[in-house]
DNA sequence: CTTATTTATCGTATTATTGCGATCAATTTT
DNA sequence: AAAATTGATCGCAATAATACGATAAATAAG
């Protein structure tokens, strides 16, 4: 399908899913990464970093940006990004609510 | 495309997208919500509490047991499923070094 | 042995994602 | 003004993901 049934979940785990999908393919993952240690800002630099075409860069950091974990600032002609802190504290303390909340189990 | 260069990227931003995944979809976060906190193993109880057909379950399931992030025992005829330790712990690494590890910045 | 129960898998349909070349828009440089 | 630089967007192609009905497989129950 592709249907995501997105009105049958709770806000919560709708969030966390969009959230998880910012770290959810390595180009992005390495974006991050990158723009978290500051090694970059501007998108042309990411764009070198990766293997990947100009276009396609893009087009993660338009799906980074939708998430809203990263922001643009333009500084024309270049647009300078930068992590989001708000958004990722946000996805700091998802993840860390849930992957903390296990209750140790021996299973079966 | 949907070809995801792989090949591209390292072990550990590969590895990081792959564990994303499995929070990457709400009926995914939903299931993984429900074993956390249980201490005991749910077997079909997952169908009854998801708003899914069995089919599509068993398909979220099968996802996370790839990924590692669930044990699926056999108990026939039923299975039951748990949190797989190990791999719920490396998840909690991989994304607290991440999501730790930004440079405080007012970045530009 | 037959039937019921439970879960996995198959087949199929549909939507989403990924990727890139080409082009556009905005701005700077010459 | 013309050319260069930078990044976004469009259009297209191909693969991945999501969903479900139908069916299979395995075992328990009768």
């Amino acid at each position: 399908m592709g249907v995501t049934k997105t009105e049958l979940f709770t806000d919560e785990q709708t969030r966390l899913a969009d959230l998880a999908k910012a770290f959810a393919h390595p180009a992005r993952v390495a974006i991050l990464q990158m723009l978290a240690q500051k090694k970059a800002c501007v998108c042309g630099d990411l764009v070198d970093e990766l293997p990947l075409a100009q276009a396609t860069v893009s087009q993660h950091l338009k799906e980074l940006k939708r998430i809203g974990i990263i922001r643009g600032d333009i500084d024309p002609p270049r647009v300078c990004y930068c992590i989001n802190e708000p958004v990722w504290n946000e996805a700091r303390h998802a993840f860390g609510d849930l992957l903390d909340s296990l209750i140790s189990t021996s299973c079966c």
